[in-house]
DNA sequence: AAAGTGATCATG
DNA sequence: ATGATCACTTTG
């Protein structure tokens, strides 16, 4: 088990997100305990001309993290009810994200978030260095399929066609 | 199928 | 200040 780096972010959003699959999310709970799980989908957000992303509209307070040098996280409300994480990657000055969709055992955005306790108050915290959450990898290399991405009905037709979203293969079972 | 929920951003 | 919109989940 490896914690990913500063350089293992420093990559763009697609790479990211196909590594991230497969990958250990990690949350050191308030009572000390360390609750690890592997992550099982991921989506990729791709800058200001990406018009899916968050960024398109420019840099904002809430997208202000994504323009950051990678490794840091993003997490924001949707729907009013709904803490969605995000982890930037990229090089400073580019907005880029992989919006991580689901956990073993917490499958979906909103349910992973509820299920890890992570909340507004990870915003802009340091993977890279962080004792509260952070990301790990094994060595090992995990099939993954490529979808269009989930609720962007307001994108672009184009950049609703681009298979941005890694799921991870289901394991067989026998 | 549709509600529920509140931050966020563009408009005035 | 107001209003539309939303990287979703649950319930019927």
């Amino acid at each position: 088990m490896r914690r990913l780096g500063r350089e293992d972010y420093a990559v763009d959003a697609v790479t990211a997100a196909k590594m991230l699959v497969g990958a250990w999310l990690c949350r050191r709970m308030d009572d000390g305990g360390v609750v690890r799980r592997r992550i099982t989908e991921t989506e990729a957000y791709c800058g200001e001309e990406d018009t899916a992303c968050h960024a398109h509209k420019g840099r904002t307070a809430r997208t202000d993290v994504m323009y950051s040098a990678g490794g840091c996280a993003y997490v924001y409300l949707c729907y009013g009810m709904h803490e969605m994480l995000n982890v930037v990657t990229g090089a400073e000055g580019r907005p880029e994200a992989v919006l991580i969709r689901g956990v073993e055992g917490a499958e979906g955005p909103g349910r992973l978030t509820k299920f890890l306790k992570i909340d507004r108050s990870h915003n802009r915290e340091d993977l890279v260095s962080s004792n509260r959450l952070w990301i790990e990898a094994d060595g090992t290399k995990v099939k993954f399929t490529s979808s269009p991405r989930i609720g962007i009905a307001y994108a672009s037709k184009r950049d609703q066609k681009r298979k941005w979203r890694f799921t991870i293969c289901r394991k067989k079972v026998s």
